[in-house]
RNA sequence: CGGGGUGUGGCGCAGUUGGUAGCGCGCUGUGUUUGGGACGCAGAGGUCCCGGGUUCGAGUCCCGGCACCCCGACCA
C-alpha cells in the first residue's frame, strides 16, 4: 500500500507534485534525466500537451494566424539590438560558440524567445500598410538557463507557442494583445477548467522590452499563483530596433506596432496543481488523453469468456460515440489495483464490467472528481454511452466549479490595512488591494511578504473610483492582486 | 548562487568497532487468485555517485569533485 501512495497534498505540496508527475507517467523522473534542468516528457504527458496545442492552434487559426518556423539559433547581435530585452534575458542565455569543430565568428544564442529573429524577418517582409496585419505563430522549444527547475513549471528547455504580430497602429496592436489574452482565458477556463484572472502586469513584472504585458493568473491547490499565459503589446520597441516599417496610405514611412504572446508546457503544471488530489491527477475531460477506461473483472477463464465480450462491446460503442477510450485487459492485476492506477493517471471516467453486471445487464460507472463509492453508479448497459457523455460534461464543469470555489475562498480584498495585507499574502492567500504600481512600493511588499503583484485585474471591482495605495497611502486608481507565485 | 539534506540491484531502504553486500516492492517463470492496491514456489538482477588517499583489506575512515532533493535570491 505505502509503495503506491503519494505524499498527501496537505502535508507537503511540493513533494506531492514531484511524486505525482512521475507516478502518473507524465515525465521521466528528474534524477534519471541526464540533462540538468531538462525534462523527458513521456507519451502520456505529451498527449496532454498535444491536447493543449490542438485547442490553442484551432483558436489561432480561427482568428487569422498562420504558423511558421524560425531558426533555433539567433545571432547574439540580434538580442543586443533591444536594450531592455537583452538585459532581461542575458542571465539565462545558452550560447553556442563552436560549430563544425571551429569557433564561430559570432556566437549564436539558443532562442530564449524569438522576438528578435522574427522582428528581423518582419522588417524584410513588410513594406506597405497592405502587408498588415502580419499574424504569425510558432510552435517551438526554447531554452532559458534556470537555476532551479521543476517539471513543467520551470525547466531549462520547454515547449511553447509564441505568437508574433505586426500592425499599422497602436490600437490595432492593443486589440490583438487583448484578443489573444481572451483566447488564452477562454482556453484555460473552458478546456483546462482553470478559472484564470485576466490582468495587466506592473511595470516591474513586465516582459523585457514590452510596452505592456498582460497575463492570465491561476491559483494552484496550495494557494500560490501561476502565470499560465502572457500577451504583450510591444509598442514600437522592437519595430524601431529591427526597423520594421511600412508605407502608409499617404506614402509616409511608419514604424509598425508589434505584439507577442505565449503559452508553454507550464500549462500542464497548472492543470496538475489546480485539480490534482491525494489519489493523483484529475484531468479535465476535454484535455484528458484517455477520457474513460473500461475495466473488465473476472475470476477465471469461464467468467472472462462472458465478461470480456460485453466489455469490448461497451468499449467499441464508447469509441464510436467519440470518447477517447482505453480498455484495461491486463491480466494478473486485481481490479482494485487498476482503479488506483487509473485514478493516479487522472482518467475522468471509469466503467467497470464484472460477472454480476453481465448477469444484470448493467455496468458500474465511477467519476474521478468524486472520490470513493459516492462517485460510483450502476447503470443499464444500453445507457452507458449516454451516461458517460453526460458525466464527462459534468466532470468538466465540476472541476471548474471546485477550482473556482477554492480560488474565491482564498481571495481577500484589503483596503488601507497594511498589516492585514501582509498577513494574508504571507499566509499564502491572495490579496486584492489599491496599488500605485511604483517600483519602491512593490519592492517593499516583496521584502515584507516574499511576494510581488500578480496583476491589475482587467475587471476592476470599483472601476472609475480610487483608493489608498496599500503602501504609500496615496490615491491609486487601480487594485492589484498580490500573492506568492511559482 | 548561498544554507541544509541525500547518493548502495529498476524503486524505497538497511548495512554495527573497516573483513568483500542484504531486505521490501517491482521484474522473469509458474500455479492459485481477481467487485477498491492478492498469494505461494522458483529465479534474474550490484562499477555500493565519481576520482584520489589511508589500510593487508574501504559501502564504511580522510581529501577533492559531481548529481539530485528541500529552503532562500533570479525567472514562461
Amino acid at each position: 500500500m505505502s509503495d503506491y501512495a503519494v505524499t498527501p497534498r496537505s502535508e507537503d505540496f511540493s513533494a506531492w507534485y514531484n511524486e505525482i508527475v512521475v507516478k502518473s507517467d507524465l515525465v521521466d523522473s528528474p534524477e534519471r534525466t541526464p540533462v540538468r534542468g531538462c525534462m523527458i516528457i513521456k507519451p502520456y504527458g505529451y498527449e496532454i500537451w498535444e491536447g493543449i496545442r490542438n485547442g490553442l492552434d484551432q483558436r489561432f487559426k480561427a482568428t487569422g494566424h498562420q504558423n511558421a518556423y524560425f531558426p533555433l539559433f539567433i545571432p547574439m547581435s540580434f538580442l543586443q539590438k533591444e536594450a531592455d530585452h537583452v538585459e532581461g534575458f542575458a542571465p539565462e542565455l545558452a550560447v553556442v560558440t563552436h560549430g563544425g569543430g571551429k569557433e564561430l565568428e559570432e556566437p549564436y544564442v539558443v532562442r530564449p524567445t524569438s522576438e528578435t529573429i522574427i522582428g528581423d524577418a518582419m522588417s524584410r517582409w513588410i513594406q506597405s500598410y497592405r502587408d498588415l496585419p502580419l499574424l504569425l505563430n510558432q510552435w517551438a522549444n526554447v531554452v532559458r538557463w534556470e537555476k532551479r527547475t521543476r517539471p513543467f513549471l520551470r525547466t531549462s528547455e520547454f515547449l511553447w507557442q509564441e505568437g508574433h504580430t505586426a500592425h499599422a497602429t497602436f490600437d490595432d496592436a492593443q486589440a490583438e494583445t487583448m484578443q489573444m489574452l481572451d483566447i488564452y482565458a477562454d482556453f484555460a477556463i473552458n478546456e483546462a477548467a482553470i478559472p484564470v484572472i485576466k490582468g495587466q502586469k506592473s511595470d516591474q513584472e513586465r516582459f523585457a522590452g514590452a510596452h505592456a504585458s498582460y497575463t492570465i493568473e491561476a491559483m494552484m491547490g496550495d494557494g500560490k499563483a501561476l502565470q499560465a499565459g502572457t500577451s504583450h503589446n510591444l509598442g514600437q520597441n522592437f519595430a524601431k530596433a529591427f526597423d520594421i516599417t511600412y508605407t502608409d496610405v499617404n506614402n509616409e514611412p511608419q514604424h509598425c506596432w508589434t505584439t507577442s504572446w505565449g503559452v508553454s508546457t507550464r500549462m500542464i503544471g497548472a492543470i496538475i496543481m489546480a485539480h490534482g488530489d491525494d489519489k493523483g491527477l484529475r484531468l479535465p475531460p476535454r484535455l484528458a488523453p484517455i477520457q474513460a477506461v473500461v475495466v473488465p473483472i473476472w475470476k477465471n477463464e469461464s467468467e472472462a469468456a462472458v465478461v470480456l465480450p460485453v466489455a469490448q462491446e461497451l468499449a467499441a460503442k464508447l469509441r464510436e460515440a467519440g470518447v477517447r477510450l482505453h480498455i484495461d485487459t491486463r491480466e494478473g492485476l486485481s481490479p482494485g489495483f487498476k482503479y488506483n492506477d487509473w485514478e493516479m493517471r487522472g482518467v475522468p471516467m471509469r466503467v467497470e464490467v464484472g460477472p454480476k453486471d453481465v448477469q444484470n445487464g448493467t455496468a458500474a460507472i465511477a467519476r474521478r472528481d468524486i472520490p470513493g463509492r459516492e462517485g460510483k453508479q450502476f447503470v443499464e448497459q444500453s445507457l452507458v454511452v449516454a451516461r458517460v457523455l453526460t458525466l464527462l460534461d459534468e466532470v468538466q464543469a465540476g472541476l471548474l466549479q471546485q477550482a473556482t470555489a477554492f480560488r474565491d475562498s482564498h481571495l481577500h480584498e484589503v483596503v488601507g490595512d497594511y498589516d492585514r495585507f501582509t498577513e494574508i499574502v504571507r499566509g499564502g492567500e491572495w490579496a486584492l488591494t489599491w496599488f500605485s504600481g511604483e517600483a519602491e512600493a512593490e519592492a517593499k511588499i516583496k521584502e515584507d511578504c516574499q511576494a510581488v503583484s500578480r496583476c491589475f485585474p482587467l475587471e476592476q471591482p470599483y472601476a472609475g473610483q480610487s483608493g489608498p495605495c496599500i503602501v504609500t497611502g496615496k490615491p491609486a486608481t487601480r487594485m492589484a492582486y498580490f500573492a506568492k507565485a511559482y
